[in-house]
DNA sequence: CAGTGGTCTAGACCACAGG
DNA sequence: CTGTGGTCTAGACCACTGG
């Protein structure tokens, strides 16, 4: 068998995968050594290694020093969700957007609160509440409650015509943070605002924001009925 | 100031995450070119090479050849969605799986069964209804469709002791697929299954799966009243 | 056309963990 | 202790694309 030449670590990722997906190597089976591979498709230890980090990074291979490389047995697939501004979200689909905050307020949150953003009881922080439209039709209600200690300058800000997700993206650095995705029934202003039933549907986003150990904003954005959050893997 | 030196690609990335979330360089700036970074870091242009790509991965970055690195200006946030076998979800929260059929039949699937998974008109197809418990409480009820060109074997399979999920996992490659999440409520024999009222908010997966052209599977997951799914960033 | 990122190479040393 | 992956280096060439 004549081995072509797999001169970069793209064609050298494709031919492991292939490999795998041929049952050539099976899940749990150990592969050949980087030096190995090396050899064989006559490139660099430095291609081979790309290519088996890259794929080992979507969880089908499993790699340990001196132990080598595994096929995965039980490769859990991995999509990455991408979260756009709610602004560009709606005008990616060519709709009009608009913004609009109902209520501002600085005030004492509720105990679930305090603790998912880990701040003393009885601190104050900026709740905002706001209705994001598309082609002026309800798309999504916000509530939130931004931390007056880690962004003073928000003290300072109305928040009417920029969106807190606008402003705070723009102004204040996070370092990551944490979202959880379910499906609940509207509660009475979110149905009001939303122009929908009491008893409807409604897919609802939850998200808390850190930057280093400070808690920026927790979010809760509930989306008007049919919408949807896609991606590939 | 003295630089401190940067000896691993590691430093350089923290190193540059610093700069940017100091606003030392701001969405929109260029920066340095690698090798001039190279040259202050006093490392190799690769270790800098290595530290602005795993950067551009996650958004923060753009970079482009010629027109060189800009700090992103909206950069929309990238999570890592896990999914894994509902077996694995289950017993990793330490409750006790069970997995069963409700029904298996070779059926010509509706019409919008046949375009999303791009088969033609009047093909039959492999029908699976199934539920998943933990604890013995209904977790998430499965209608799923299989494409017996693509898995022949299917067919001999029942599919009564080992899910679909699993089956499919361990004896079928898979290129990609599309995965999509709402909210619904529920359809008759989705709530009678799941043992909640007609009109439960509840959290639903789409998910279709692709080897090369062929289409694998397509599956319609609901979950339970009270399902969550998370992801940090 | 020329500047920038993208990649490859050959060799080296290191860190970790299996036996 | 030794084999394996993880990384760094210095240099080179290539690919794309902005001007």
């Amino acid at each position: 068998m004549s081995t072509p030449s797999f001169r970069n670590w793209q064609s050298v990722q494709d031919e492991v995968l292939r490999r795998i997906n041929t049952r050539e190597w099976t899940p749990g089976d150990l592969i050949p050594t980087e030096a190995e591979l090396a050899v064989e498709f006559g490139c660099a230890r430095a291609t081979v290694n790309r290519a088996l980090r890259e794929i080992a990074k979507t969880g089908i291979l499993d790699r340990k020093r001196k132990a080598g490389t595994r096929v995965a047995r039980n490769p859990a697939t991995k999509a990455t969700l991408n979260i756009p501004i709610i602004r560009q979200e709606i005008e990616d689909k060519g709709q009009k957007y608009n913004y609009s905050l109902l209520n501002r307020s600085i005030e004492t949150p509720p105990p679930n609160i305090t603790t998912s953003m880990q701040i003393p009881v009885g601190s104050k922080l900026l709740h905002l509440i706001a209705l994001h439209t598309a082609d002026d039709r309800p798309f999504a209600y916000e509530d939130r409650w931004i931390n007056l200690d880690a962004v003073p300058s928000a003290k300072n800000t109305s928040f009417e015509t920029v969106s807190a997700n606008e402003w705070l993206l723009m102004n204040i650095p996070y370092t990551g943070g944490e979202i959880s995705f379910c499906a609940t029934t509207a509660t009475e202003p979110e149905a009001i605002a939303l122009d929908c039933p009491f008893d409807s549907a409604l897919f609802l986003t939850d998200r808390l924001t850190w930057n280093g150990a400070d808690a920026i904003t927790k979010l809760r954005l509930v989306f008007a009925p049919g919408y949807q959050l896609r991606t590939s893997f």
